[in-house]
DNA sequence: ATGCGGACCTGTTAGC
DNA sequence: TGCTAACAGGTCCGCA
């Protein structure tokens, strides 16, 4: 965690994101902050006194203060002079999934040839972003896809499946807030609601909420995959 | 080159 | 009831 000393007295000048990482551009360069799986940024002002986890203050002439907190510790923060997109951990990040870059012919293109599994293709963040373990299993449930199909063996008119359910989905958790498991909160520090509106994670051994079969848990990539044997059959 | 598995970290949950 | 172990997640890296 390379954190520059010369940022003092520095503006701000933007913030924006690329995949999963935010960018706050300063004159000088850009501030690349991952919040992992359990991080958040908070705006406080002194008299908040830090809490558990708080790891990174960096104050501004307003007083107020912009104060990193990340439990698991999974977040981080890098510091570039260069223009950030070409920075080693952006340059290769495949396109945004609610961009115009995600289509069914890209997803092609990508996925001839390749064995792995339809599941690990799509939570590849270069191939595209902003697809975790969680809302990989509900797209994959919503285009009727089993998690495990070789990526290169999807016919174009699948793979347009999961660009729709992928834009519906993410689109959906957007607007609820984001999905809360455990200590997740927004920016406005409230939990997002998509949890309430998952049909396959976390629901292993549970009926189908399509079909009432019976789902099925399995590990792909070491990650929690559940699915549903009859909706998704390949 | 591709793709898999390990590592990172710690709060929560499951199991003894 | 208390303790320990397993588990979850996003991403990078190293190895086959």
């Amino acid at each position: 965690m390379e954190v520059p000393d010369s940022l003092r007295g520095q503006q701000l000048q933007s913030i924006s994101r690329r995949g999963k990482y935010l960018l706050f551009r300063f004159e000088i360069g850009t501030l690349i902050v991952h919040l992992g799986m359990s991080g958040s940024l908070r705006v406080v002002t002194s008299v908040d006194q830090p809490r558990t986890h708080d790891h990174i203050d960096w104050y501004f002439q307003n007083e107020r203060i912009l104060r990193f907190n990340d439990p698991r510790r999974f977040g981080s923060v890098h510091w570039t002079e260069q223009s950030p997109l070409r920075h080693k951990l952006l340059r290769s990040l495949g396109p945004e999934p609610l961009g115009e870059g995600f289509t069914a012919k890209y997803l092609y293109q990508r996925s001839r040839q390749k064995t792995q599994a339809i599941k690990n293709f799509l939570m590849d963040s270069h191939i595209v972003v902003g697809i975790g373990n969680i809302y990989a299993n509900e797209v994959l449930f919503r285009a009727r896809i089993k998690p495990t199909t070789a990526a290169g063996s999807i016919a174009t008119v699948r793979l347009n499946r999961i660009i729709t359910a992928t834009k519906e989905v993410l689109n959906e958790a957007i607007s609820v807030g984001g999905t809360t498991l455990r200590d997740f909160v927004g920016s406005n520090g409230e939990p997002g609601y998509f949890s309430q509106e998952l049909f396959v994670y976390g629901r292993a051994s549970q009926p189908c909420l399509v079909c009432n079969h019976k789902l099925k848990g399995i590990v792909l990539g070491q990650r929690q995959t559940v699915y549903c044997p009859r909706c998704q059959r390949r």
